[in-house]
DNA sequence: CCCCAGTCCTGCGGGC
DNA sequence: TGCCCGCAGGACTGGG
């Protein structure tokens, strides 16, 4: 579940380890089924350890460790993937802990119930290849109006189905595609192409909007509690939702109609038909 | 280009 | 009450 925001807020609760030094990456124990990691864990210490934090960034849906060295080590979250500085939820679901000296905390965990996340080294020379190369669209923050509708313009696909699509703007998953459209007015059922001036501007700015405020919040932590930030809190944007999982329920904006849920290329999509046209 | 079904995986909740 | 099935969906793959 991990979009944007909770990802954004759990790079915002690992900063303080920025500074600190990495003395050793090792597996915790953990009975499961390993999760996919490039390159070997013992391969990843020996790339690491003795080294400096030198920044913690994000693209899209991953969060990124900088090393002094210019190595970067993309963490992502996918389903279930936690990036923590306090205790885990568990201690059977760790994948990743990452020993740390010289400051304010001794461990980085990388936590996963359900294991779908990954775990990836890159060299400072594939990093730089990698964030210019890899098909991942811009960031959904970073990414401007008209790069927006660059991306999407000649689409013949529904546009809610577009935007997650992380080849053309990264970081935007099922839940915040529905609050972005149901902000924007505009149905999920629209295609890309058919989109008009007025509502490619629309789009761009509740994009900006929603995923600023689902930051503000900490994120959504849904019913299975599962998302939590660095400090295993959970995020409170879940109550503030305005159709995401709230079928049948009333319109938050006409008060009348009852947001409905349909199925998109296998995802349930939430919306509005009365404000979303 | 696009679509769909299947895959990974765990935990929960609906239905019987 | 208990058990099983299906669903949740992020990213990817293979076939059409």
């Amino acid at each position: 579940m991990p979009e944007l925001p909770e990802v954004e807020t759990m790079r915002r609760g690992v900063l303080p380890v920025v500074g600190s030094t990495i003395k050793a990456v090792i597996s915790p124990p953990c009975e499961r089924r390993p999760i996919a990691m490039t390159p070997r864990v013992d391969q990843i210490d020996r790339v690491l350890k003795g080294q400096r934090i030198a920044a913690i960034e994000r693209r899209g849906k991953r969060v990124m460790l900088r090393s002094g060295n210019g190595e970067l080590l993309i963490l992502e979250p996918r389903m279930t993937g936690l990036v923590l500085i306090a205790d885990p939820p568990t201690s059977e679901h760790l994948r990743l802990r990452i020993r740390l000296t010289g400051g304010p905390h001794r461990d980085l965990w990388f936590w996963d119930r359900r294991g779908l996340g990954t775990v990836r080294l890159l060299d400072a020379e594939q990093a730089a290849s990698w964030l210019q190369d890899a098909p991942l669209g811009k960031d959904a923050l970073e990414i401007s109006a008209l790069e927006l509708r660059q991306q999407l313009g000649t689409s013949k696909r529904p546009i809610k189905v577009a935007l997650l699509d992380q080849k053309h703007v990264a970081g935007i998953g099922n839940l915040y595609a529905a609050e972005i459209l149901h902000v924007a007015k505009i149905s999920p059922l629209l295609s890309c192409d058919g989109l008009s001036t007025r509502q490619w501007t629309r789009l761009h700015a509740a994009i900006g909007q929603v995923l600023l405020e689902a930051i503000r919040y900490e994120g959504s932590t849904l019913s299975d509690g599962t998302y939590r930030n660095a400090l295993n809190t959970s995020g409170s944007y879940q109550n503030h939702h305005r159709v995401y999982d709230r079928q049948g329920k009333p319109c938050l904006r006409c008060r009348g109609q009852a947001i409905e849920r349909i199925v998109q290329a296998q995802r349930s999509t939430f919306y509005c038909p009365k404000c979303q046209t």
